[in-house]
RNA sequence: GCCCCUGUGGCGGAAUUGGUAGACGCGACAGACUCAAAAUCUGUUUCUCGCAAGGGAGUGCCUGUUCGAGUCAGGCCAGGGGCACCA
């Protein structure tokens, strides 16, 4: 039995498509466009199985919109700037562009080998100062609009390494590396003013419907729209006046303090004279700067002595705290805390025994035994010791508070929201240089266009800590272009957020002399189809949001929204496994036993299988696709990527999976190969009349084609290869003896290899000219379902007595309710059921349910 | 801590969106072919009582709505993801 040889023939096929320049794309006003992106690589080394299924997913999405039709851009580039570069040089001191642009070698050409209808020609990669350049334009550009501003802000500062850490980096307040504790240190940084777009941001996923609800509820949530009221509370002995924000003036009444975040200007001015206050702000900087390490933390107070006047209750008076729970960056950085109905202020309340005063009475409660234990409560109710708010709910009673605020002057009604202006300051070497220079005397002055680009300097080591742009001996001196005088460049890069934010953009003119060419963008933008993980729903997402809207305002682009349609696909996991001594183990390391247990392939020992996760690196449950595709070729992982899990869920890697897929590549070669004697030659015509069994197939055939195009729409893509699956069977018992029979199979045959195309592109190439065609299937239109064919004749409904199941009847589509009624009542399984009783009532569902009550 | 998601046979999952639970695949078992193995083909496979005909239970748990709930509502339990300098 000859087999199907996979390699040579994937081999050959992108061979073809690659001289036929099949999917070269240019703009083409007479025809309609079709963007597919899949988020682009970082070129970490080599690519993984999460590539190999985000790349599938988008190239069956793109090769489906190019056969209906559509003029389809399809492109790839590479994330190229980041951290990880600067790592591996200094672990084994490779510059990080050679590393870089070797990583990226390696994957183009793994990438490659999986046969994706990628525009090539397209290819950009963000390191690349051809696109960094383009970049330092838009950042001049929204710097000229007021888009940019700079200010202070901190970050996590290792003292040993001299370097700014990521959140990722800090590990229990120690550097990853250093193992030094970690300071918050303040740095003065330019930032992109993403929160003058907050409210456009926010209302305009109510019309993204192509976006997965979940995604936009994150994003909803992340930019945190709250309405509230600033407070200004007069200081005790002093003339100027502590705001605060809350959203719920509501609970002013049952007030008993203020707190400040640590770096708050008035903590900031009690610790000058009070060294433990300083202390203790010091003790609030050393917890991390994520709000995960901040609303973790126990919550702890300084009491700074001060003391503030209630605005409602004259005479009465708050102490101020130090907290290490307020943020800086929400709000005012200072908040009321009302024990009564807010967790985190009963908890502080209870350690500092701070009065708590209940003020909101649940419904229907008694106010004379109601106290607030160790939950406060955040329920709807009515106000109670509350002077003028006495009696009214919580809504009311907001509106009360906030319009007596206003009279007063003592504050206002306010929207907050929770998103921040984003920080784009990155004390590294390996990303886009911000193309300022700062002047002594006329402060921070744009890089004129023909200096540009700034390009990174090339000389630079990594064997001593901080920054080489700011240690490097001569680039950072610079002449102010607007005095002639001595200057220094900006030696921060731009977070790597920022050159994903606009790529999607430069696909559509990649070797432009300016950041976009106008004609090329309006014609392709916004992407129809953005593929990628859930773990970019908020912040990559947000920021290319953001970034299109600025580009917009400054006339870059014409659509307000970069991708028109999401999908977020899950994650490839497989199973762990440890050593006895409790190390990790790859896969390849494992043999399973067939009692379901394990052991090590070299030594024979223990092995513990732990649960399905996330394929990674440090747990050593990685497979790698370059030897999955030399072992059973492109099309079998392809295959395996797309059945079984549905797309958008988490997906296990198994041997034995792919193994079946590996199978079922083979089977479906010879169930065409085998065939090709029995069928009737290309082109014969349909007969007039067809046997039963010959009918009955075709049926089969157009069904498949109708439902597999539309699990393609709708991203099932597990399904449809279910239904191929199941049109394999259907034809492997199918023998035609007549002239009917043959013309079947050959339409069965034909319609099952286009389907397959998006999903093996390779074995339907081979299969196709197998068939007997010169054309290539990738240039081949979608196949067309006869919808005569695809409607059922007769329907098979289940009847039901009283809710369950007892019998099933047969009678023609759309037959009369009466008829599917007498028919039910006839069945013996139902009689008896019925026990002698009459029918109380019967509920028909036409062509579904016959459901008898008695 | 806050926010989000998921839960169906031994396993991955399907279920016309409130209407026959378990499509399709994997695994397992039995059989055919073979000297044998691999490959391939055929059949069985939710659990349970029964020789059978046939019955009972069943979609993480509890309560509810409905003629009818995997699907809707409320409350729990378990697992996973994100939290602004990883990309």
């Amino acid at each position: 039995m000859s087999r199907y040889n996979a390699k040579d023939i994937e081999e050959k096929w992108q061979k073809a498509w690659e001289q036929a320049g099949c999917f070269a794309v240019q703009e083409d006003p007479e025809r309609e466009k079709y963007y597919v992106l899949e988020m682009f690589p970082y070129p970490s080394g080599k690519i993984h199985m999460g590539h190999v299924r985000n790349y599938t997913i988008g190239d069956v999405v793109a090769r489906y919109k190019r056969a209906r039709g559509f003029n389809v851009l399809h492109p790839m580039g590479w994330d190229a700037f980041g951290l990880p570069a600067e790592n591996a040089a200094m672990d084994r001191g490779i510059h990080p562009a050679r590393w870089t642009y070797d990583n990226i070698a390696t994957m183009r050409a793994q990438l490659k080998l999986m046969g994706l209808s990628i525009d090539w020609d397209r290819e950009i990669a963000t390191c690349h100062p051809g696109y960094y350049v383009q970049q330092q334009r838009l950042f001049l550009a929204f710097m000229k609009a007021g888009l940019v501003y700079r200010k202070e802000s901190s970050v996590n500062w290792d003292p040993v390494d001299q370097t700014v850490l990521a959140n990722e980096q800090v590990i229990d307040g120690r550097g990853w590396r250093s193992n030094a504790l970690i300071e918050r240190r303040k740095l003065s940084q330019w930032f992109f003013k993403i929160t003058a777009f907050s409210d456009v941001l926010l209302s305009a996923l109510d019309e993204m419907e192509r976006w997965p609800e979940k995604v936009r509820l994150m994003q909803r949530n992340w930019i945190g729209r709250s309405e509230g009221a600033t407070i200004h509370f007069e200081i005790e002995g002093r003339s100027d006046r502590l705001t605060v924000f809350t959203t719920r003036p509501d609970t002013l009444f049952g007030a008993s303090f203020c707190a400040l975040a640590a770096n708050h200007p008035l903590s900031a001015e009690v610790a000058a004279k009070d060294p433990a206050a300083q202390a203790f702000i010091e003790a609030c900087n050393r917890l991390g700067t994520s709000e995960e390490a901040i609303e973790k933390a126990e919550k702890q107070g300084y009491d700074t002595g001060l003391r503030v006047r209630h605005p409602f209750l004259p005479g009465q008076s708050l102490p101020v705290y130090i907290a290490n729970f307020v943020l800086m960056e929400y709000g005012t950085g200072a908040i009321f805390g009302c024990p009564g109905h807010d967790q985190r202020d009963l908890d502080f309340a209870r350690k500092y025994a701070l009065p708590v005063v209940p003020v909101v009475l649940p419904p229907d409660t008694d106010p004379a035994g109601f106290e607030i234990g160790t939950e406060a409560y955040v329920g709807d109710g009515t106000a109670i010791n509350s002077g003028f708010l006495d009696g009214l709910g919580v809504e009311a009673a907001k509106r009360a508070a906030v319009e007596r605020l206003e009279t007063d002057g003592n504050g206002e009604g306010t929207v907050q929201f929770r998103l921040r202006d984003w920080g784009i300051s990155r004390q590294r070497y390996w990303g886009c240089p911000i193309p300022v220079i700062h002047c002594p005397d006329c402060g921070p002055v744009p890089v004129p266009e023909d200096q540009l680009p700034v390009a990174l300097p090339e000389d630079v080591s990594f064997d001593t800590p901080g920054n080489p742009l700011l240690r490097h001996p001569t680039w950072k001196q610079a002449v102010c272009p607007a005095c002639g005088g001595p200057a220094e460049r900006d030696t921060d890069t731009m977070d790597t957020f920022v050159d994903s934010s606009w790529y999607f953009a430069r696909f559509c003119s990649p070797r432009a002399e300016a950041p976009m060419d106008r004609q090329a963008v309006d014609y392709w933008l916004p992407v129809d189809q953005y593929i990628g993980g859930v773990e970019h729903a908020i912040l990559h997402l947000l920021y290319a949001r953001f970034f299109t809207r600025a580009l917009a305002e400054v006339d870059q682009v014409s659509v307000s929204e970069p991708f028109a349609g999401l999908f977020t696909q899950g994650m490839v996991c497989h199973e762990t496994y440890r050593d006895a001594a409790g190390k990790w183990l790859f896969p390849e390391q494992v043999e399973k036993l067939a009692d379901g247990g394990a052991r090590q392939v070299e030594t024979g020992g223990a092995v513990s299988v732990g649960r399905s996760e996330s394929m990674s690196k440090s747990k050593r449950n990685v497979v790698d696709p370059e030897t999955i595709i030399d072992t059973y070729g492109a099309d079998t992982a392809r295959w395996f990527m797309l059945s079984d899990s549905p797309p958008e869920r988490d997906m296990e890697w198994t041997d034995a999976g792919v193994e079946g897929a590996w199978r079922f590549t083979q089977r479906l070669w010879r169930l065409v190969t085998e065939n090709h004697g029995q069928m009737a030659p290309g082109g014969t015509p349909a007969p007039a009349n067809l046997g039963a069994a010959a009918l009955e197939m075709r049926r089969t055939v157009h069904k498949t084609v109708h439902a597999f195009s539309d699990d393609l729409e709708k991203f099932r893509f597990n399904r449809a290869v279910a239904r191929v699956h199941e049109l394999a069977n259907a034809l492997a018992g199918f023998a035609p003896d007549d002239d009917g029979g043959r013309f079947v199979l050959r339409e069965a045959l034909e319609m099952m290899v286009r389907l397959i195309g998006p999903m093996m592109p390779h074995l339907a190439e081979e299969l196709w000219h197998g068939l007997g065609h010169e054309s290539l299937l990738a240039d081949e239109p979608w196949p067309a379902a006869d919808m005569a064919l695809v409607a059922d004749e007769q329907v098979t409904l289940a009847v039901q007595v009283n809710g369950k199941k007892r019998a099933t009847v047969s009678l023609p589509m759309d037959a009369p309710e009466g008829q599917a009624q007498e028919l039910a009542l006839a069945e013996p399984a139902v009689q008896r059921a019925m026990d002698g009783k009459a029918a109380r009532k019967v509920i028909v569902v036409k062509n579904r349910i016959v459901n008898v009550v008695v």
